[in-house]
DNA sequence: AACAGTAATAGGAATCATAACTATATTTTC
DNA sequence: GAAAATATAGTTATGATTCCTATTACTGTT
């Protein structure tokens, strides 16, 4: 692969500036820097970089595919009132691959856990007391 | 909600027939049985049936949503060679969600955990033994 | 530094999954 | 069984993503 200014500056967005973007919002940020990035190189761009392992890509109902720069095993967590995506690290995950190929033969290769809910910010926001633990949500 | 044999029918192929099927693949089925449906109505049902619970929407990377009529926490695999999905116990999943809550507040709603990699057949018809575990998978 | 070869780009058109619209048909209610 | 309510078929629209092609930018060579 080629060395190209835009595919640095992809990287670089997914890396430092914003969490889990679309490839839309990538597009948006880059465009700053590279004022004449189509929309197509980014797609292109990041397809390569996931099919080389160093993004991941999110697959999320309704919304647009995320992006994430962190490629080792861990969860994400998505707001259903606010919409951002958070990281989770857990030791589980990999416990869950090991069940899986013992109990049913299947070698996995690839893990996307996305939990969705309320992030605890939004769950404040709306006075709920995490405390007082209910089994089912307010949706 | 008002009756409709149009919605009996797509719930009937989600239920018996097909495992995790696309839009297009419960509409393909329901076809046999009701000619002149169509593909609209069966997005507006199946969207009916997700914010209802009665049906479960799963998200996969790449190809379209996928439908499961199981609404209990549960994962899926999905087989990269040969695209089907199957359905997974395991009480991890519940774990995860207790862990999330516990140290981050968190309050999980729903589900998403796909993994994807490679089914037992398939394994088996590359000639792959699992008895000697790789720490990474073939492609 | 000019050159050729290779690979990447911009920009727009094409595709695919999904949603919205509307006039007609089917269910439910009484 | 007629009126009210909701669902449908069929078509058109939308949004995300991919494909296509002419053009541009690196890379290695002399």
């Amino acid at each position: 692969m080629k060395y190209s200014r835009q595919r640095e500056s992809i990287l670089n967005a997914l890396t430092e500036k914003l969490d889990h973007p679309t490839a839309e919002m990538v597009y948006q940020c880059v465009k700053k820097e590279q004022p004449n990035i189509s929309l197509g190189t980014v797609y292109r761009n990041l397809n390569q970089l996931v099919a080389q392992g160093v993004v991941r890509r999110i697959a999320t109902p309704t919304s647009g595919d995320r992006f994430d720069c962190r490629t080792d095993p861990h969860a994400h967590l998505m707001c259903s009132c606010c919409g951002r995506v958070f990281d989770l690290e857990d030791d589980l995950l990999l416990e869950i691959d090991r069940n899986v190929l013992a109990t049913t033969g299947f070698l996995v290769n690839d893990r996307q856990l996305l939990l969705r809910g309320l992030c605890a910010d939004c769950l404040a926001r709306q006075g709920i007391d995490i405390s007082c633990l209910p089994e089912d949500l307010p949706e």
